[in-house]
DNA sequence: AATGAATGAGTATTCATTCAT
DNA sequence: GATGAATGAATACTCATTCAT
């Protein structure tokens, strides 16, 4: 990577977190595309060399902050199949949903932010390439956990879209507006109903 | 109710549908105050005094719209229940479901609309007094019919918003996006998953 | 007309003088709606409460101000006739001609803006109704001129049509570029040639 | 010429053929010089190595365009005076007028292009050499055939403007707008009033 | 209760042009 | 000769909202 280029991806970059901040304070409607380019030191002009318009980088956005809490779920399965390699499937798929409602839990923001568009991160190929360094795939990671086991499943996919729907969506509510009751309240019986629909896609 | 009161009836009715079929064609954002009102036959202030702005007029529709379905759900309910007295709570919820979401694979155009918000017709007691000429208290009902059978529940309000998040977020992006599968493949699953769910909370 | 009525009409007029010294002295594309607004003393979205957008008021100007020509002309026949009642027709469409074509010459920021389009003001009606006050309908007396005579036309719509687009173009070149030569040189070559096609139309 | 000549002429010559495509597509004023220059293969910033502006490459497109109209006159006349050598001038000018009308009536678009604008090919000598492969001098040309005969004229020149701009304008309406009749219902008229014109400048 | 004229802040977006590489 | 990243001024147009009638 040339310089010329390293300074394109380090604007692009400062887009992307001013813009997120923005969004998250001021509310993605009420931050204009005058108030990002001011923010990140670029001009008005310069922010539509990068990105397509608002939604555009929104997109980019949502894909970048959702594939974090992905990735770090599965560095947090890792860890936790080390100290014990004899998991099942259900209690991988409760670790990684842990991790991830956890990170979401801190950052009511983030969550608002994403609303309820968690899956978008997971499955809308469009927006990752070019705005993520990481190398993982965070796709085939997911497939490789749930096949690793000795359990036959009717349909991995679909039950991961549902897993990702079900926590995206009744997390929101809780961690946004704080109803119908507390998210450690809640927790007893997400996880129970993850582990049951985990059973459901079982053979 | 007085001439005169019915005539105010009878615009705040026009607004509503008026805005809800511009919503529905146009999209919300691309659709003014000024298109609602003139759809309506009425002058561009005459809205303000109906409505406080473009966002109450939508809570209204979403709540007239969501407790239309739950409504005739337990229509739907009442009638099967006629036939087979001795139904199990899981498949009365079952039939609920199937219900509306029967109804919303018929109009994409209201899953789009309510965008995720079923909850919002069953929770956010505001909008629904004035909108609606139904007597029916959706809430109460659904209560009764939770703990009209013999068994006990952990906590039987979260599992109903459990269960309509739940529905409500995996149908949506089905028809809407038709992703990422046909609503006919994914109902069994979608079925097995609820029944499994009300497991959780039974005691 | 009520008194808002007559607010009204006096805003509408203010925008199109104002656009007009606009337009003739900084040039069309030069002049924003903002600057229109400004001058004539009204906020920005004022000026599309009246008019759809910079075209709309230029199609209105030309209408205007070519109607405003053409009418002149032919009152200026009309003193004519009454000092010599047995003009030929030839000699009267050189007298509107001449009218026309000296009204221009003293007015070159006029011949710029009517660009060649002089025949908008005889043809689009659209334009008309609205803008201007006038009662005489120009068509109808052209075509009263026209047909006073004991002559027969193979087409005298047409004939008219072809004299307007005549002088217009012609005349354009001169009075805006100066070229190819002076409008008083021009002028005998011109009326012989309005004679020449005038007798192209007779039968 | 050079190799490295031969590609500039190659590429000046894309960028007017490809922002003559877009012009007569899009509209000039829809056409940006990015657009002009990404259809041409070349960056932006190349376009001004050999253009001033957009105004400067319409005005050599126009001079081009309009120059081929009027060297395809001239060569269709050298055919029609081989048959007949004895043809008097009024027929000369109306076969050049005829092959003019014709190739316009064939092409809205350039006519659409051309705006009235005809005789800037003719008489705009800045922007002839350069883009121009033809060693014909289209003006001397038409003095030659003018003053071939033994005709005498008041004013050559006036009259060859005259000609030029009165078909350029009455044409164009018939083309563009179909206004307010068919080319060829026009045509009779058009060319007895040319016969006429020529006439009024013949000594 | 209803009207609709008037507002003017607000926003997205375009584009010609420059200049360091 | 050529590039294309960067600029930032410029502009059209929208729209929620108000308020005198």
């Amino acid at each position: 990577m040339g310089k010329a280029e390293e300074n394109k991806q380090h604007k692009r970059n400062s887009l992307l977190t001013q813009s997120y901040n923005l969004f998250t304070t001021k509310g993605i409607s009420d931050t204009s595309i005058s108030d990002i380019a001011s923010k990140a030191g670029v001009a008005k002009g310069t922010f539509y060399f990068y990105f397509k318009d608002k939604q555009d980088i929104i997109n980019y956005l949502i894909a970048r902050k959702s594939e974090g809490l992905l990735v770090k779920a599965i560095d947090n399965l890792k860890v936790a199949v080390q100290t014990n390699p004899e998991l099942p499937v259900e209690e991988k798929i409760i670790i990684l949903a842990d991790s991830i409602i956890t990170d979401l839990s801190k950052d009511p923001k983030l969550v608002k932010f994403l609303n309820r568009n968690l899956n978008l991160g997971f499955y809308v190929k469009a927006y990752m390439d070019e705005s993520l360094i990481t190398t993982v795939n965070v796709q085939e990671e997911y497939a490789k956990i749930i096949n690793s086991c000795g359990d036959k499943w009717r349909d991995d996919k679909l039950m991961l879209y549902t897993i990702i729907e079900f926590i995206s969506s009744t997390v929101h509510s809780i961690i946004v507006d704080k109803l119908p009751c507390d998210l450690n309240e809640y927790k007893p019986y997400l996880f129970d109903s993850i582990r049951a629909i985990v059973n459901v896609y079982k053979i």
